[in-house]
DNA sequence: CTCTTCATGTAATGGGTTACATGATTCA
DNA sequence: TGAATCATGTAACCCATTACATGAAGAG
């Protein structure tokens, strides 16, 4: 149910249902994604609730544009989320629960393969999150450490994510080979 | 999507929907939860479809036991989940949206305060994750090097976590000095 | 001439959570 | 006497995903 507040907090600065997309993609994908499908009825019911104002302005392509705006009552519950303490929802990794099971497929080989297939997609994902660092670092030189507190927090959750990911790429490495060591 | 292929997997052996749960809560947890509720229609949605044969047994105590028993065909399910390779569901990390936004609260001393909690957590977490390898390790002296494949597999999920949890908690403590030494 | 970008949505479906409902036995 | 364990479920709701629908401008 973090969605709302999420929005919210993007909005610090107005903006359409279609910025806060561009902005998933840019600067939250690793940690949290949504579409447009979501995103669109989530601003309308936090409109309905009064925690956003809407303006239609007149677009450079397109239909018009709905810029929403938070008001103060946005802005508290925004503060009231994080006030509350860190939330956590239990996660779902479908690829452990794969690696759990691969006894099921009787064959130290195909177990192998699996691994791998989770090594190479693992690294790949290392790398795009080192292609959004450096698009980060170019963007503003005081990158990581003089960025103004605004930057601040964002490039914590970056480095959270580099160093998961960094993890769970060792982890593949050594769990091949001690499954290689066993035979 | 993946409830299935792991109900199929813990029913290497039958059992009852209530004893799903308890391995749930002894060994999957730390990646898949599941709540009764999702377990019973789930297996008998599987069984209808012909993956699951049951059938009824008296109890020790209270009403009598559904024995659910993998067929054939929920084997080779198992196994066609296993061969299409790892899958990847996108993560949603509730905390990691509010690190992201903790600038919102326009104070150090707040934000400092979340990050010590989600410190503190986290490092809860990690300790009650090695409760359970010490379980794993009490129940199975081959631990962790000389498990037959059926522990192995499961031990390097938890491996993962254990690796994870600890990257976490450390990527906490520098942010937080890093906190500190802004200010 | 086709693909991408800008920009808005709705509808159907699926998955997960919370609440509700029942009832016997065992342990403190 | 009250809580925990065993054992089953249903119903309402919420959240997320996929598919469908429209349409103009600009880039290649």
């Amino acid at each position: 149910m973090a969605l709302r507040q999420i929005l919210l907090g993007m909005l610090r600065k107005p903006g359409t249902g279609y910025d806060l997309k561009r902005q998933f993609n840019q600067s939250l994908r690793h940690f949290w994604a949504a579409d447009l499908a979501q995103i669109y009825p989530a601003l309308q019911k936090l409109e309905q609730e009064g925690l956003l104002a809407v303006s239609v302005e007149p677009p450079a392509q397109g239909p018009p544009r709905k810029v929403y705006r938070r008001k103060k009552t946005g802005d508290q519950a925004v503060r009231e989320w994080l006030l509350q303490g860190p939330e956590f929802r239990r996660d779902r990794i479908s690829y452990l629960a794969q690696v759990f099971f691969l006894n099921e497929l009787n064959s130290a080989v195909d177990a192998r393969a699996f691994l791998v297939k989770l090594r190479d997609n693992i690294a790949t994902q290392l790398a795009e999150l080192k292609k959004v660092e450096q698009h980060w670092q170019n963007d503003d030189p005081r990158y990581p450490d003089d960025l103004p507190d605004e930057g601040f927090y964002p490039q914590l959750t970056l480095q959270l994510g580099l160093t998961r990911l960094a993890a769970s790429l060792e982890w593949c490495d050594e769990s091949i080979a001690r499954l290689d060591r066993r035979n």
